[in-house]
DNA sequence: CAGTGGTCTAGACCACACG
DNA sequence: GTGTGGTCTAGACCACTGA
């Protein structure tokens, strides 16, 4: 056990979750990437803290990407990954980009159906009053064997079939709704939010339940102001970086 | 691009939470918004459960603003708020828009000191080498009597003065800088996050430890390629939406 | 003061990975 | 099987609110 040096942080709370943090992180700059912490009963008991307290303070750092968990193994401290910066002035596939980037991407847990939108989710996502029959298609999108997004396409049967996905979907349903001829695609309503992952995609992704994740829901309209697809998407945090450019004046209409 | 369909995750988990959830939002549909629920502990042993575990749904719920928690109280029932929706493609401040829309803005715990920003951080908030004095301005933002916003902003010495701010802000720096002759602002770039609330921020922002944000990140450029501003804000999930068009084709430069 | 939510502890048991 | 992280319980004590 690291003993501490100096008390020069005053902070306001005697909780001992502060001074816990400031210890691991000590502790973890003497590590080096891929070392393995001792157990957690073990490490708690070192640093006199109960084991769920431990445990909140090491699911920061994991959510900060400083640790890693794995279940039945240990936790390891990690070697940080670089971001990947995402514009979002423009409409561009995960897929795209990553091709652009030069990075090879892997499609995992593809899963296609047919789904009936009802009641009050017809409106919300696709502007219309009667069901609509659509294609769900979800996966997991992994860049170097690493889980980076979750992604969920709803597109109404009218504009793709199921045949179509299954043959020729390379993990991007935009390239695919891009690439055909009777349909010309015009702009993206993208609704931005903040969320925690619930127990199913913490397991997808590969990350805690509870991490913060930005999620995406998009609408993406047609030149008819059709909506032809309706996606929510999750990412992983410390893999990607989301920015836009702000301007003074508005934007010419196009 | 190499792509395996792996076979499908069967969770389904027995875990109590889910069923502690669905329990919980059943017995919501017969209470009125603004009733208060049971003392914890009480509500615990009805449900069967620990305390612990309906904490951690009851936050959840908190979290998606269905439920309001006051310590020392208890917990009520909310009234579902409207969203204020937002526009990330032109710089606004958030004063201004509110002021659009009708709403009266109110500055709290306003705070104004000089810093230096040394190191790592200069390049990466102003692009510079060297130290820069700069102003912090701090202050939480509330709409109706609800805290919606936490704002911080840093202006380097040379664009703006302490008494400037103290004699004239409204609660938007921006709008401050905009209005001022010497200096003719161009646009921002603004990175979006996903961030848990942490204690100071949850105490700010009247909200649970741990919940899910938007974090703005935005660099203030003028005419000059300057940083005139480098400010972070955090938005309190439910009283906020956060939107952007994507155009197919790369906008025009300005 | 009594009663509420907020934090933390100690310990049990489960689910998973690896030899 | 053994050892790891993942979940959940029971209960203690603190911090805040309002009468």
């Amino acid at each position: 056990m690291s003993q501490s040096i100096s008390p020069k942080i005053q902070t306001i709370s005697r909780a001992p979750r502060f001074e816990l943090e400031a210890s691991l992180i000590h502790l973890l700059n003497n590590l080096n990437p891929g070392d393995r912490l001792p157990p957690e009963p073990d490490l708690a008991r070192q640093l006199g803290v109960s084991r769920a307290m431990l445990r909140e303070v090491v699911t920061g750092l994991v959510e900060r990407g400083m640790l890693i968990r794995r279940q039945g193994i240990g936790t390891f401290v990690a070697n940080q990954t670089p971001f990947f910066d995402f514009g979002l002035e423009v409409l561009e596939s995960l897929d795209s980009l990553a091709k652009r980037t030069g990075l090879e991407t892997e499609v995992r847990d593809l899963e296609i159906q047919p789904v009936e939108i009802i009641g009050r989710e017809t409106k919300i996502q696709f502007n219309e009053e009667k069901p609509v029959n659509a294609l769900e298609v979800s996966r997991v999108i992994a860049i170097n064997g690493k889980a980076v997004a979750y992604l969920i396409d709803l597109v109404p049967g009218c504009f793709l079939s199921q045949s179509e996905v299954k043959t020729s979907i390379h993990g991007s349903v935009y390239d695919l709704l891009a690439q055909k001829r009777d349909i010309t695609l015009s702009y993206s309503r993208t609704d931005i939010l903040a969320v925690k992952a619930d127990e199913k995609l913490a397991k997808r992704l590969e990350i805690a339940r509870g991490t913060a994740l930005i999620q995406l829901t998009a609408q993406l309209f047609d030149m008819n102001e059709q909506v032809v697809d309706y996606s929510k998407s999750f990412f992983v945090p410390g893999q990607f970086k989301f920015h836009v450019m702000r301007r003074l004046t508005r934007p010419l209409e196009v």
